[in-house]
DNA sequence: GTTGACCCTGTAGCGGCTACAGGGTGTGTC
DNA sequence: GACACACCCTGTAGCCGCTACAGGGTCAAC
């Protein structure tokens, strides 16, 4: 399998593939007479897996740690359920401050119904106004 | 006023400042004898119109512009207002995502209930096994 | 024999900082 | 005056996860 057919088969760019590569994610496959990669079953096992924790905003370093309990699978899986707990800590802490984000948002916007010029506009004036410790749409109840 | 007071009045990093400044967010301050920067109150305000943007995830490249209209009093702000629509659409997208993330991330860590061998891990065997367009836990309903 | 699709390596860029290295300056204490 | 220490300066490189070249080689079809 040449790399464009991985990339194919896999949805992935061909490129990805070779920063995978680089990076060491992924094997280095070996090469036809060419010098084109020429990749096996297996690589294309490895991708997906790699496609499947990234669709989950794994991160590439903990996906290499994920392939080592597939490379080892007599080793303990605890490592493997508590980094999922820390994505999905991760991922519910984003969703909090994405919300109030949202909230905010709407509040700013609703500061200014109608266009008109900018020295009148109530989002400017929203984001310009409070310097210090003052009370403003962006910074209050936000977490962090 | 020196550059660590200005960081420390505005809630920012020193070399976060001096960033803003060589991307042309902030305007270049005049220097003392020894080559200090000396910052004057008009660098803090607008310091702090950054800081809320940022609160609100707004990119330093829109912020650029909406301190444009800041300079220009007498523009019309339907472009400001266009903006934080953008913002908040963009906000909306991700919540979306993550909130799928979420649901799939929970029903990820539902195969593991023990930890145990690697082997048996649920979780290794749901990232690991579908290669194709089999049904996955992580591919399926999620947006994009 | 020439077009075009693919492959190779290596490097640089994105955003929004952050973290040095290697130096200068200003203030306080002994 | 000598030293420590905090602060300031410039410039460069690193983080993440790609993405996008530049400048070349290879292969099949027409
Ligand atoms: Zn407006
Ligand atoms: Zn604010
Ligand atoms: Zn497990
Ligand atoms: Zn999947």
């Amino acid at each position: 399998m040449k790399i464009g057919e991985l990339a194919k088969a896999a949805h992935v760019e061909v490129e990805t593939i070779r920063y995978y590569e680089r990076i060491g994610l992924l094997p280095a496959p070996a090469r036809s007479h060419n010098g084109y990669r020429a990749y096996a079953g297996m690589h294309l096992e490895r991708l997906a897996f790699i496609r499947h924790c990234r669709a989950l905003d794994i991160a590439l370093a903990d996906v290499a740690r994920l392939l080592r309990f597939v490379d080892d699978p007599s080793a303990e899986c605890g490592e493997v359920d508590a980094l999922i707990d820390t994505q999905l800590a991760r991922v519910r802490a984003r969703l909090d401050s994405l919300r109030t984000l949202e909230d905010q948002l709407v509040a700013l916007r609703s500061q200014c119904g109608a266009p008109d010029r900018a020295a009148q506009c109530g989002i400017l004036h929203e984001l310009e106004a409070p310097t210090l410790g003052d009370a403003c749409v962006c910074h209050g109840e936000r977490p962090q």
